[in-house]
DNA sequence: TTTCATCTTGACCATACGGTCAGGAAACGA
DNA sequence: TCGTTTCCTGACCGTATGGTCAAGATGAAA
């Protein structure tokens, strides 16, 4: 665990405030804790601590830490479904497409414990939202791939796989939150600046755009 | 945790064959606990369950449950590094990467549960091998980015930068392993066919050779 | 056969964890 | 001001887990 303070929360004097803030600062601090630390390694003292309330409280809050957890990943799944919109109205894969990638980014960089906990979730066997994967996931991916193969159709990307496509673009944006305490290290230690990010953005956009021959 | 019976062990009556032998039965249901419940979820009693051996017999081989995890860790760490050698003494980048990804993608199939391993230590900030990171892991990048830069320098592919290539080869091939259980889902709850995986692995160095201007 | 090192294992222990609860404090409406 | 609902929290509990240990079984060397 890393040693910074807990999150930042205030204390609102109004009655429907308080629940708001408070769910919010539990969760904010939850995601992070089982992004650190799996959900067999999380505390909910770890979690009760980071987000500045006595444990008891938080189980005021959320009944049981499956609870919690769970509500950690419906929050994260939402926000990947939200950068779906990325895909949709546009013209052609180097729009749809480099959007999708700019967007997939971007939450690597604003949610990494996000998408950590995500990550693990599914290298768990997904036993909290296998039924996402099974409904909404299942349907979005069809989606996506009609659109693709769409494209293809009227001769505006190679003839790829789309399904593999989909699995590159999760895969490789993925990749900057996943596994971003190695792409630090390997960065001298150092968080990768605005520079580097717009670099490596740039660098996705251009290998997989080329790699479908959309440019 | 899958339903799948114990790890298959032979006891052989040889007296150094029974520490090799136990030692193997116990890493590989490690491997396979720590993959699918996490380091903090696991537990030595499920470890030896999966091994067939009495749990006490355990903490006889391996001290305790961080230097059992320490040892699967260092296990992978090897496996990817062999796995280096696909690039080497390549004339280009096409028989180079392209093996390299034939490599990886081999690896995801058959050691599906060590690169899960391996990713769940790196999310949780490499508590464990942060030193091969600096070391090892960091050398190796550097001699690769080399090589590649060489190969741009020769006019063997596009000038595209060397660290997000590798990034993206990392990301790519190690999803199939780390997201296995998502890709099943989206295949209809079934595992990818051989047929399947050697379109997987097509459709990868496809879109990653011409991406890079290789072909 | 005897001796010794290696291996095996059931029983046990201290700790840490998720979760509970009762009693009090604070906010709100009338 | 008073009554009611919501919120807060220290103290507590049962359980599960990592790890220990001592006594016994087994194989190898003499």
């Amino acid at each position: 665990m890393s040693g910074d303070a807990q999150i930042s929360r205030i204390r609102p004097g109004r009655r429907t405030d308080i629940r708001r803030e408070n769910e919010r600062a539990i969760l904010d601090a939850a995601e992070k804790v089982f992004a650190e630390a799996g959900f067999g390694g999380a505390t909910m003292q770890l979690i009760a601590d980071m987000a500045g309330l006595p444990k008891a409280n938080l189980h005021y809050y959320f009944a049981t830490k499956e609870d919690l957890y769970r509500r950690v990943v419906q929050q994260i799944f939402e926000i990947w479904l939200d950068a779906a919109s990325s895909f949709d109205d546009a013209p052609g894969p180097v729009e749809g497409i480099g959007a999708y990638i700019d967007a997939k980014m971007d939450i690597s960089r604003r949610h990494p414990h996000g998408s950590k906990v995500w990550a693990s979730e599914v290298m768990h066997g997904a036993p909290v939202i296998q039924d996402y994967l099974e409904t909404t996931l299942r349907d979005w991916t069809e989606g996506r791939i009609a659109v693709i193969q769409r494209w293809i159709d009227e001769g505006k990307m190679r003839p790829v796989n789309p399904r593999h496509l989909l699995y590159m673009l999760w895969a490789t944006t993925q990749h900057y939150a996943d596994f971003s305490h190695q792409i630090q290290t390997l960065n001298g230690g150092k968080p990768l600046t605005d520079r580097q990010w717009a670099e490596a953005k740039a660098s996705v956009k251009d290998m997989v755009l080329r790699g479908i021959g959309a440019i």
